[in-house]
Order: C-alpha cells, then sequence, then structure tokens
RNA sequence: GGGGUCGUAGCUCAGCUUGGUUAGAGCGCCUGCCUGUCACGCAGGAGGUCGAGGGUUCGAGUCCCUUCGGCCCCGCCA
C-alpha cells in the first residue's frame, strides 16, 4: 500500500476504451462537471489527459455515492471502480472515453475547491486580466494545455533536429556585462561591486560568436532572451530564443538548416509538409510590394507606385514629394469603391493616425473615376493611375505619398489593415520567406549617428565594404529574416569575424577605439586569435508556437506571461522590496 | 511618450445616445425535486462600492474632469 493514504492512480482519464470493460480501476484528477440527477450522480472527472465519466450509484454503492453528493467543481478526487460498457444510446462520441464509464464504489476527496472565479470549460470568453490573475486555472483548460503540449514537443524536435545534425547545446550566461547597442537591458545591481550592474542577455549573441572562436563549430541553445522595451501581442520582455550559431559557413547553409528545422518541427507536430528551399525575397522588394519587411503573402494587395505619373501633375503634393526624391504610391482594393464619404473620410484619419500627411482616393466606377483630388488631378492623371493599378469598375485604388520609407511602411500597413476588412486573409496556409539583402545600417535622426539594423556584428556584403568609406546607408548586410504569414520567426547573419572590420564598424556606430574596447574588448580581442567565419541565427519559439496553435498572442503559449504593462498578475511582479535589500545593494530610490 | 478601446452581480454582457421608481439577462452559486445524464432538467433563492476620486445637477451607472487597470496600435524593439 505504500505510504500514501490515498489510492494511487492505475489509468489517467484519457485512456480508457472499450476494451477495458470489466477491470477494476483507480482514476485522480479534477472535477470539471457534476451532473446530479437525485440518484445517479454523474461526474466528469478531468486531468490533463482528456475527460472520463464516472457514475455514482445509490443502489450500487451507497457509501461512495453519499459522498459524491457533496462533489463540486474543481474537488480533487482519487476514484477506484470497474470500467463498464456504456448502454447504447447513451454513448458519447464526443469523447474519446464516451464509450465507456467508471462505476465508482471507492471514493476520496483529496481536496476539495473554492468555487472558481470563471469555468474552466473553453465555452466562454473570459477576460485576460481575470485569467492572468488566476493563472493556475486558465493552465487548467484544456485549450491551454494544448498549447503546452505543442510547446514541449516543439522543443523535443528542435533539440533532436540540432543534436542529429551535429550541434552542441551550451548554455551561456545570464548574468552577463550591458551592451550600449540595441534594446534596453534589464538591469542586476551587483552586491559585492558596489555601483556596478550586470544586464540580462538581449540574447547570447556575443557569447555564441566566442563560442565559435573557441572551435565549437555549430552550437544551438533554447534559451531565455531579455528585452526592456514596449509590449505587444508578440513581444514580453522576456521570451525564448532557438540560438544558433555556425562556423565556415555562408547564409545558404544557414538558411539550409533552419529551413530543415522548420521542415521537422511542422511535420513531426503538425503533419503538415513544408515546401523547400523557401522563397527569397530581398528587402527593397518586400518593401516595394508589400510595405513591410515582413510581408504576408498570403494575400495580394500589393503596393505599386505611380511616382513617375504623380511627378508631373499639378497637383503640388504629389510632384514635390517626386522632386523630394519620395514616392506616391497605393494599393487597388477590389470592390471597395462602393465606401461612402464617411467611411473614407475614417480611412483617411487611420493614415493619418500612421503618420501620413492625408490620404488620396480614387474611386473606379464604370462611367468614370472619381478622385478626391480631382481638383488638382486630371483625367488622364486619373486613367494613368487606373491604368497603373489594373483596376476595374468598382475598385478603390488609396494612395499615400512620402519618403520611400515611409509611404511604403504606412501603405504596408493600410495593406493589412484593408486585407481584414475584406476577409482576404486565407486560413491554414504556411507561407515561408526568406527577407534578405537589408541595409547593414540606418541613420537615426534622434541619435543623429548611423545604428546597425540588425546588431553591430552583421557582416557587410563584400561587393559593398567600399561603400562604408563612401555612402554607409547604402551598403546591404549579410543578414536575412525568416517570415511566416506575415510575422518575422527568426532573424540572422553571417557575422563580422576579423577585428578590422568590427572595429571599423564600431567606429561607424559613433563607437570611438576606446569605447569599442571598453564594452566590447573581449570580442575584439578574441577574433586576434583566429575567428574562423560564422554566422547564425535565432528562433522566435515563443511566435512559432503561437502561430502554430492559432493563438492571438504569445501569452498564451507562455505559462506565466506579463501583461502589456509588464506586470504578473498572479504574483504581482515587479514589487518594492525591503529597504534593507536595496541598503546591501548601495541603491537608493530616487 | 502618444493614439484607440474596454471596465456594471462570481463570469459573459445589456442599460449610457436623450440623467428620473427598487440597475437587468444568460451562465455560475445556494436550497429543494429528479435513476441514464453528458454545457442534464424543473422550481425557488441569494448575490451590485456600476474600476476609483472629484465635479455639474433637485437627482449621475448615464454628462464633465482626474486617475487606476486590461487589450490593440504608433514610437521603441541591435
Amino acid at each position: 500500500m505504500g505510504l500514501s493514504t490515498f489510492k494511487k492512480r492505475t489509468v489517467t482519464c484519457g485512456e480508457l476504451r472499450k476494451n477495458h470493460v470489466g477491470k477494476t480501476i483507480t482514476l485522480t484528477g479534477w472535477v470539471d462537471k457534476r451532473r446530479d440527477l437525485g440518484g445517479l450522480i454523474f461526474i466528469d472527472l478531468r486531468d490533463r489527459y482528456g475527460k472520463t465519466q464516472i457514475v455514482f450509484s445509490p443502489e450500487r454503492h451507497e457509501g461512495a455515492h453519499e459522498i459524491a453528493k457533496s462533489l463540486r467543481s474543481e474537488y480533487v478526487l482519487s476514484a477506484t471502480g470497474v470500467v463498464r460498457a456504456r448502454p447504447e444510446e447513451t454513448r458519447n462520441p464526443e469523447v474519446t472515453t464516451g464509450e465507456i464509464e467508471v462505476d465508482i464504489h471507492e471514493l476520496t476527496i483529496l481536496n476539495k475547491s473554492e468555487t472558481p472565479p470563471f469555468p474552466m470549460d473553453d465555452y466562454g470568453d473570459v477576460n485576460e486580466d481575470l485569467r492572468l490573475k488566476y493563472r493556475y486555472l486558465d493552465l487548467r483548460r484544456p485549450s491551454v494545455q494544448n498549447n503546452f503540449i505543442m510547446r514541449h514537443r516543439a522543443y523535443q524536435v528542435t533539440r533532436q533536429y540540432f543534436d542529429q545534425k551535429g550541434f552542441l547545446e551550451i548554455e551561456t550566461p545570464i548574468l552577463m556585462k550591458s551592451t550600449p547597442e540595441g534594446a534596453r537591458d534589464f538591469l542586476v545591481p551587483s552586491r559585492l561591486h558596489h555601483g556596478k550592474f550586470y544586464a540580462l542577455p538581449q540574447s547570447p549573441q556575443t557569447y555564441k560568436q566566442i563560442l565559435m572562436v573557441s572551435g565549437f563549430d555549430r552550437y544551438f541553445q533554447i534559451v531565455k532572451c531579455f528585452r526592456d522595451e514596449d509590449l505587444r501581442a508578440d513581444r514580453q520582455p522576456e521570451f525564448t530564443q532557438i540560438d544558433v550559431e555556425m562556423s565556415f559557413v555562408d547564409e545558404e547553409d544557414i538558411q539550409q538548416i533552419t529551413e530543415g528545422a522548420i521542415v521537422d518541427i511542422f511535420k513531426t507536430i503538425l503533419n503538415t509538409d513544408v515546401q523547400q528551399p523557401f522563397p527569397r525575397m530581398t528587402y527593397t522588394e518586400a518593401m516595394e510590394r508589400f510595405g513591410s519587411d515582413k510581408p504576408d503573402t498570403r494575400f495580394g494587395l500589393e503596393i505599386r507606385n505611380c511616382s513617375e505619373i504623380a511627378q508631373h501633375s499639378g497637383f503640388r503634393v504629389f510632384s514635390d514629394v517626386v522632386k523630394k526624391n519620395g514616392i506616391v504610391a497605393g494599393i487597388n482594393v477590389p470592390g471597395l469603391a462602393s465606401y461612402t464619404r464617411s467611411q473614407l473620410d475614417i480611412l483617411t484619419d487611420y493614415v493619418k493616425s500612421l503618420g501620413a500627411g492625408g490620404l488620396v482616393y480614387l474611386r473606379v466606377n464604370a462611367d468614370k473615376i472619381e478622385c478626391s483630388a480631382s481638383k488638382f488631378i486630371t483625367e488622364d492623371e486619373s486613367n494613368a493611375i487606373a491604368k497603373k493599378f489594373e483596376a476595374k469598375p468598382g475598385d478603390l485604388i488609396l494612395l499615400i505619398s512620402g519618403t520611400w520609407q515611409k509611404a511604403l511602411t504606412i501603405l504596408g500597413t493600410l495593406r493589412l489593415e484593408m486585407a481584414q476588412r475584406l476577409n482576404s486573409i486565407p486560413e491554414g496556409k504556411w507561407n515561408f520567406l526568406w527577407v534578405t539583402d537589408f541595409p547593414l545600417l540606418e541613420f537615426s535622426e534622434e541619435e543623429k549617428r548611423f545604428v546597425a539594423v540588425h546588431h553591430p556584428f552583421t557582416a557587410p556584403k563584400p561587393e559593398d565594404v567600399p561603400l562604408l568609406e563612401t555612402d554607409p546607408g547604402k551598403a546591404r548586410a549579410r543578414a536575412y529574416d525568416l517570415v511566416l504569414n506575415g510575422n518575422e520567426i527568426a532573424g540572422g547573419s553571417i557575422r563580422i569575424h576579423t577585428q578590422e572590420v568590427q572595429s571599423k564598424m564600431f567606429s561607424l556606430l559613433g563607437i570611438g577605439t576606446e569605447e569599442a574596447q571598453r564594452k566590447f574588448g573581449f570580442l575584439l580581442d578574441a577574433f586576434k586569435y583566429g575567428a574562423p567565419p560564422h554566422g547564425g541565427i535565432a528562433f522566435g519559439f515563443d511566435r512559432i508556437i503561437m502561430l502554430m496553435t492559432g493563438s492571438k498572442s504569445i501569452r498564451d503559449v507562455i505559462a506565466f506571461p506579463k501583461t502589456a504593462s509588464g506586470m504578473s498578475l498572479m504574483d504581482e511582479a515587479p514589487s518594492t522590496v525591503d529597504v534593507k535589500q536595496l541598503d546591501e545593494l548601495h541603491i537608493k530610490i530616487k
């Protein structure tokens, strides 16, 4: 009997079938539903494996039935009985255990439960703040548990895949040196060194590069990363990456390995065949066709540039912007010429909220084209624009003008918005896409200097190295992002592996020799001792699981996530700490 | 830092436009009845700081201001 005061389970709530009929078994689990008919009592007992109907009969087993009367939602039970086939007409084909039930003769209530604040079923929506406060209850819901079962399987497939390919899983520090570039660091004060701080890693970037210098050749790690930036539906302050780095490789090698991992994960877990190789698209093309560096290619509504028509227009807003190297571009939304003036006004406000100066629209009717700027745009110009978009009667053309970056980005957002309104984003498609040839640097107006688009260790394209001297903004990077249905799910690059180029990069970023030595000296030093050419990638693991489970937010695939304001509602982190703790750290709150 | 949206019973929501009896519904909960239910059924009952604070008014869930919190977006996120 052992030390237990209750009967341990002999089966789970998900496994009993017809062939178990006649066996005496013990189940443990939670009361999911209670159906007390006055005489017979039916209980759906739930554990993570499923649900099983157990029956209490006042005639057959009076003692157990008497106890069962007091059962309520979420009570924890150990129940022993005999598996029976259900009478033919009472079988439940909806449930995997629906052919049988268990006639209970021995019942132990292992624990009672207060009435839960929300039901543990998957029928109704529950407000997210409540779900997060009672996360332990939310995590009991089968639909939520399924997300974590899938997540678990993805860990296993990932480890197996990279192991088979000869990768070594090596842990890197969580307490590391703060780095100046990139996202804001979470800081951890050092008690032993007054006034000094560790940082939590934004990613193990420098460590994995140093592992390459050490000769580990193929490294991977499923690792937590931390960024102290504002949150989004797909962004949490702590998140999980599949971090990968390889030596003696080029872009193609990394992409092939990456694709293989994705193919494996999707095949094993979703039984979905993903075709290799994934399509490639340059950053420039992605921007000009989709207005995004992570284009959703599941639907059309592609952007077209009509600057050459607009540049000679009497409409100064258009002609001026083209003169100043800007563009006029738009999308053609089929069938929406029926939009009313007020609907279009709302749309105009929407693009203005995204930073557009305004919105010019053309309603394409059978007989004529109505243009919102017809005072300034001639009929010929309207017709030319309509022709450019291959517009048919009933179409609505939406035009935005501005700098290349801004106009296209706004159109990219507008394109997604219109696709959602038209309900034209197909379900069940898995459109993977490599976006390549990103710019290496971009000029930050705020900081009045160049900043790295990817990170400061990304190598420039060899043919663009001369540009670093003449026109750094034009240089392209050996960087690549993996996009799935409009979501960035991985990003990587071939790294700089020589001390000279890395120093050059730091100086372009406005980081002086002395500062570079102070902040990244360990990496520059390492590069002096035979650093192999290397590159890598990091997958946004939570995002991949989010997409695979059809979740709307990565919160649904993270066991204990934080709210949009970075709060953990269950344990109320962050919280104040004792003055004594602060004193030890020599910290005073301003 | 900015914009949008939501906050009313344990839960999900209606009521707010146009201020006016005792603030409603469904589910859940409690009690009773019920021996083949399976989101059981029937009958009855309890349950409200209308997020908080202030203001306007004879009177505020409803109008105004401030504030807190959830969610979404922009900025930010190498």
